[in-house]
DNA sequence: TTCTAATGTAAGCAGTGTAAACATTAATGT
DNA sequence: ACATTAATGTTTACACTGCTTACATTAGAA
């Protein structure tokens, strides 16, 4: 005996296509499947989301939050570099492990952000978290810390890329070190923690 | 007055193919339109390609094939902290100029790229490029070689997709160092050279 | 020259995003 | 309390997609 009104689809929508995008990656989601899954008309989810896209932005909105969440460190005061290294192993982390919501985040499927004010905002407040720690590693000018920040994330950014690209062939035993960019990215994965020990003592350290 | 035979259709789809995905994005291209481009049915492709996905593939082929041309310095003997940086420069510039063809090569369009050897192929003999320069750059060992290669690639790697992303902005002028990510990836957009300066000699001289 | 494999076509299926017109209900103003 | 309006849902339909199957033409090998 359910109502002709659902009471609260467009959050069921969202936290259902978070599920599927995540399992299946976001380009076998469809809005018809998403609607039979909460049980509602084909075109309903149309009178929360114009578009596809729109529902994708929502997507990478949540992803955004969770990874603030995920990358959030307790600051007292000081922050240390080992701190610093462990935001980066997290980051890290979140990324391969929500590989599919981490390309809906990065990648092009949402053409421009600022179509999206909300996720403008989630976006810029994940990264408001990494620099706000930077900020307070040391007493650095305002570029200096942009500085260290962007070189910091785009080598995060740029390694979990990186890593997912080894990891689809990771399944055959690549061990040889003359292999190509899939053994040495291996190679990395296996030593992360001193890997990033080394890059990030190099940046923080001027 | 054409013949039943094309003759030549394998390669001019993949052409055509590398022509679209650049201008509008791979997304946007379909089997379909690209058959009629080439006068020729709707389902002629089949016939080269077994799935959209291989048809991806050989774009992405393509387009790391460019990459190498891209990257690539003339080596005598010696390679110098100075031509490392070039070809960062060059790999962002390609990163940023093919940017819906970069999407194809390092995205999740094509899944697994043990399933397309030529791929494959073409992919590892870009990192190689990357490499054996390095290789030629100091008395390394290759276990520091794969480190320092990896570091370098994965920073460029990054920085390709987070300028990206602050293009996306970048119509509006957002100048405001507190503004948030995008800020942050244009201010280094502006000193891209001193910025990677800084970021190599680090990873260089150890 | 015959046979076969490669390459093309035609027709059609199941699925997609989304627009338009209409139905039901919740919210609101008097 | 009741009429009106806005929000939210349904039905139907269009144009498009990837891909399958059955068939047609032709190039090259035997």
């Amino acid at each position: 005996m359910k109502s002709y009104h659902h009471g609260n689809l467009k959050q069921e929508l969202i936290d259902c296509a978070c599920k599927l995008c995540e399992r299946d990656g976001y380009t076998k989601l469809s809005i018809r499947t998403l609607a039979k899954e909460s049980g509602v008309s084909q075109t309903a989810p149309y009178r929360h989301f114009e578009t596809k896209e729109a529902l994708y932005a929502s997507v990478a909105e949540d992803g955004f939050n969770k990874l603030s969440k995920a990358i959030h460190v307790n600051v007292d005061k000081k922050v240390t570099k080992k701190q610093i290294i462990d935001m980066a192993i997290k980051y890290i982390e979140f990324g391969l492990k929500n590989a599919n919501t981490y390309d809906l985040m990065f990648g092009t499927a949402v053409g421009n952000f600022a179509e999206y004010p909300e996720l403008l905002e989630s976006a810029n407040s994940s990264y408001e978290n990494f620099r706000s720690s930077f900020s307070q590693l040391a007493n650095d000018s305002d570029e200096v810390i942009a500085f260290k920040c962007i070189t910091l994330w785009s080598m995060v950014h740029g390694l979990v890329g990186i890593l997912r690209k080894a990891q689809v062939v990771a399944d055959e035993p690549m061990i040889n070190l003359e292999a190509g960019p899939m053994s040495s990215a291996i190679l990395i994965a296996g030593n992360l923690e001193d890997h990033l020990d080394k890059v990030i003592s190099g940046i923080v350290e001027n």
